[in-house]
DNA sequence: TGAATCATGTAACTGGTTACATGATTGT
DNA sequence: ACAATCATGTAACCAGTTACATGATTCA
C-alpha cells in the first residue's frame, strides 16, 4: 500500500505521472524505488477511488498528460498512514541472503570480489546522497534547524540514509580485512575452499 | 527469485516446510521474512522444476511430513545466483515513507512519538541480534577467525544487521534531540505545526 | 535517417499476503 | 471441554516486474 500514499503525498502539487518518475529518482527512490508502468497504474487505481481527480492538458510534443491531484479524501488517507505505527520489518536484503549462502561457491575470491563489489556500489550510494546533501540542503542548519517543517522530514530521511550507508560501508572494510587474512591463512597454511567442502 | 534460492540454501540438510519456518524465525527472518504459506507454495514450485526432491513420512502428530532436500541441479542454481553480482537497490522502507510526508500530520508530537516508537523496534531487533551472536557465535574469534566458511559467511550477515542497527539507533538518538529542540523553540517562540499549515 | 525524449499505457507474469480449511495430539 | 502445537495446504487478492505498443518532436 506505500506506493500509493507515497503519490499522494508527492501530490500536493498537481504533477502528471511521467514528471514523478523524474522526482522519484531524485529522493523517492533512494528508499523506494517505482517503475513508470506501476506509477501509472497506480494513478489510475488512486483516482477510481477518488482519493486524485485528474486533469488533461494536450502538450505540444507526443501525447495529452494527463495531471493529477490529491482530493480531500485522497489527504485524509495520507495523514492516516504517516499516524500509524512505524512500518519496520518487511525489508528484505537479497545481498544479504545471497552472501549468507556464499561458502556454497568453492572459491575464496568470489567471496571478496562479491564484498568488494558491495562496497563499490555503497560508496556510489552514499556518494550520491551526499551530492543530495550539498545540493539541496547547504542551509539546513544544524540538524536541520532552519529548515521548514516539510523539508525537515525529507532531511530526517536523507540522514538516516546517510548514516547507514556509512555503517555499510565500514563493514564492508572490516569483512574485506577478515577475508584476506583467513585467505593468507589458507594459502599459507592447509587447503583452498574448493575441497575443504565435501 | 531470492526465496527460491534461500530454501535451496537451507535445504542442504533434508528439512520439511514446517520446520523450515522455524529456522527462518532464528536467521534468515532478519533480512528476508517469510511466511509458511508462502514456504510451502515456494517448495512446490522448486520441486516442479527438479530442483527439490521430497520423501513423505507419517508423523505421530497430525499430517505426515513432507522432508524435502535440493538436487544436484538445485545446488547449480545456488551456485550461480551467489556468484552473481551482489543484488543491492530494490529495499522498499516504509517507515522512512511515512518519516517523508509526516508534516502533512498537524502535530510535532506524532513525529516524536513516531521516532520514538522507532527506537524502539531498532533497540528490541538490536537485542534480538546480539543474543543470536551471544548464543551462537559466542566462540567466533575476532572477526569470525574461528569459524568454518559456512558459519563464516552467516556470522558476517549478523554483523552487517548489528552494525546498521547500531546506526539506526544513533540516527533516532540525534533525531529525538533535533526534534525536542524545534518543539521548543516553537512553543517559546511562535506558532505550532497545525497553525503554521495552509 | 535514426536515436533520444516526451508521454501515455496494456498484458502477462511472478512474488508475497490474508483468510480459510483440515485434522490429529498434547496439556490444562 | 478447550487451547496450543503439529503439519499440511488452497484460493483470492495485491504489488511489482518485464516486455511490448503507440506516436509525436527534436537533434545529430
Amino acid at each position: 500500500m506505500s506506493l500509493d500514499h507515497i503519490l499522494l503525498g508527492l501530490l500536493e502539487q498537481p504533477t502528471s505521472g511521467y514528471d514523478l518518475k523524474a522526482v522519484f529518482e531524485q529522493s523517492i527512490a533512494h528508499f523506494w524505488p517505482a517503475q513508470l508502468t506501476q506509477i501509472y497504474r497506480t494513478l489510475n487505481r488512486l483516482e477510481a477511488r477518488g482519493l486524485l481527480k485528474c486533469r488533461t492538458f494536450s502538450s505540444q510534443k507526443g501525447p495529452p498528460r494527463k495531471v493529477y491531484t490529491r482530493t480531500a479524501a485522497g489527504r485524509k488517507a495520507l495523514q492516516a498512514w504517516v499516524e500509524e505505527e512505524p512500518q519496520v520489518g518487511d525489508e528484505r536484503f537479497t545481498y544479504l541472503a545471497q552472501l549468507f549462502f556464499m561458502a556454497e561457491s568453492a572459491h575464496w575470491e568470489t567471496s571478496l570480489r562479491f564484498v568488494t563489489r558491495m562496497r563499490e556500489i555503497f560508496s556510489g550510494r552514499l556518494q550520491a546522497l551526499q551530492q543530495i546533501a550539498s545540493e539541496q540542503f547547504r542551509d539546513a542548519g544544524d540538524g536541520g534547524r532552519r529548515l521548514s517543517d516539510e523539508r525537515f522530514h525529507q532531511y530526517l530521511t536523507l540522514q538516516m540514509g546517510l548514516c547507514t550507508m556509512a555503517a555499510r560501508l565500514q563493514w564492508c572494510d572490516r569483512t574485506i580485512d577478515h577475508m584476506k587474512r583467513r585467505i593468507g591463512r589458507e594459502s599459507t597454511g592447509r587447503m583452498a575452499r574448493g575441497r575443504t567442502r565435501k
